[in-house]
RNA sequence: CGGGGCGUGGCGCAGUCUGGCUAGCGCGCAUGUUUUGGGUACAUGAGGCCCCCGGUUCGAAUCCGGGCGCCCCGACCA
């Protein structure tokens, strides 16, 4: 993509509106503007973006056997009113009418629907386990939207239910799901705390809150360092081997890990000094195990092996996936714009023309374009350099590949790396080569 | 929902208290010159339902009444 012909409109003065860091920047670089009180437009930038992320919830959900579905953002009232929560939901649930008098609303969450769903199609224990997701849009009209998309109104949510045919066989597709999203959540380039959470009238500690760390976090957060060196990602494990799934699970539990409301003095002081972190978080995900309450509440049942109804167990898996976006770059910026992970940065790389009137500048960067015309930023504005450097920065592509006269006619050019701001001069040819092949320290 | 604040070119603001020249300033935008590796400098120019409706007045961005929107603090939340 060319910037000179984008749509991708930074801003260089802090917007009034915007109090945190990632909501500014957000603004800044283009990447979303408000359309009303916690509700957005996502520019191509921002949306670039929520679609990587997407694309990694998706391929790890798909992994453990999930299968994508798409539910409707407006759903009938019917169903919440035959769950009891038409009621209990309050007015944070958006209402509407349609013409017919029909009362609608704009889905906060898809208990009821999925279940409703599930009960229309699988009538058989046979056809258990079932976890099926989708990536859809939610609203919930919020007392105090704030932080931008942190806290937005509307949202988009990766939200996954499971179906088992009883307590133990869900048990296990919940560490499934943990495991699934402890890969995710690498995989976004994040470091992400899972963490016990409240399970309310149900108990048990089958609910856990994944928190990503950032200075400024709504929640206080204590953990044990070991939990940072664990690589998931190159773990073996066989999402099927049961026991393989209840071993991690005992050894991921092990480590401790609370939020400030959940925080165990004692506990923590055992744990030797040197392994102690503690900081701030934001939620970014939330998996949970509820049981029947929703199979018995409205009836849906599968035929067992001895021809007696079972109501499934199930459930629910949440990622804020609008939210991570904010929630990213609360933890990673620094004063000069935002810093992507490679796995979800927009644009890979922008490249910087300092010469737009000199030909070997404008040959060496069409030839370098050329490499990855969709993910390579080309920056081929008539602009100051100074303004150049500071877009780049700002909207925090990964790398930098910048082609000045100076170099040019020496067919080298300067890729700098955004997270460390280390620079390095190559030969045009090496730049594909150095930037794939790269490895983070 | 309680408390506070704001609404004036795309953005950030002044002007409002104490009504009155042609509604200003910075940034951005357009054109030209200049500059050319970290938001250059100068010149010229375009761009306004002063949130909306009603009222007071010879005259309203400014005063009064009503409405709408947005932000901040609190309680609440993925």
């Amino acid at each position: 993509m060319r910037l000179s012909s984008s749509f991708l409109p930074t801003i260089k003065e802090i917007p009034s509106e915007a109090q945190i860091a990632s909501h500014r920047l957000m603004l800044r670089a283009g990447l979303i503007r408000q359309t009303a009180s916690g509700i957005y437009a996502w520019l191509p930038a921002g949306l670039r973006v929520l679609r990587n992320i997407s694309e990694i919830v998706r391929q790890e959900q798909n992994a453990i056997g999930a299968q994508e579905i798409l539910m409707p953002t407006l759903q009938s009232s019917d169903l919440w009113k035959k769950s009891g929560r038409y009621d209990a939901y309050g007015p944070e649930m958006l209402r509407i009418q349609d013409r017919h008098k029909h009362d609608l609303l704009y889905g906060p969450t898809n208990e009821e629907m999925i279940t409703d769903l599930f009960g229309q199609i699988v009538k058989s224990y046979k056809e258990l386990p079932q976890i099926l997701y989708h990536i859809q849009w939610k609203f919930r009209d919020e007392i105090r939207p704030r932080f931008g998309v942190m806290r937005g109104r509307e949202f988009l949510m990766k939200d996954a239910y499971s179906f088992d045919i009883d307590y133990d066989k869900a048990v296990i597709t919940y560490y499934k799901m943990m495991l699934s999203y402890l890969r995710t959540f690498q995989r976004l380039g994040v470091k992400v705390i899972p963490m016990l959470a409240d399970t309310g009238p149900i108990g048990g500690d089958l609910s856990h809150e994944f928190i990503i760390l950032a200075p400024t976090g709504e929640s206080g957060v204590f953990f044990d360092a070991d939990f940072e060196e664990q690589d998931w990602l190159n773990m073996q494990i066989d999402s099927e081997d049961e026991k393989a799934l209840a071993n991690l699970f005992k050894q991921i539990t092990q480590f401790y890990a609370a939020t400030d409301e959940k925080h165990d003095k004692s506990r923590w002081d055992q744990i030797p000094q040197a392994r102690r972190r503690e900081g701030r978080g934001i939620e970014v995900g939330q998996i949970f195990y509820f049981g029947t309450k929703y199979t018995q509440s409205m009836d849906i049942a599968v035929i067992g092996s001895d021809g007696n109804k079972i109501y499934p167990h199930m459930g629910s898996y949440g990622i804020g996936v609008s939210r991570l976006v904010g929630a990213i770059i609360e933890s990673s910026h620094d004063e000069n714009g935002i810093i992507w992970p490679d796995s979800i940065a927009p644009f890979k790389a922008c490249i910087i023309n300092l010469g737009v009137k000199d030909e070997a500048c404008v040959s060496i960067c069409e030839k370098l374009h050329q490499i990855d015309p969709e993910n390579f930023l080309y920056d081929d504005r008539d602009e100051r350099a100074g303004s150049k450097f500071a877009d780049a920065d700002l909207m925090g592509h990964p790398w930098q590949i910048i082609v000045g006269p100076r170099s040019a006619s020496k067919n080298k050019v300067e890729v700098k790396r955004r997270k460390t701001g280390e620079r390095i001069e190559l030969d045009v040819e090496e730049v594909a080569n150095y930037i794939s092949n790269y490895n983070d320290r």
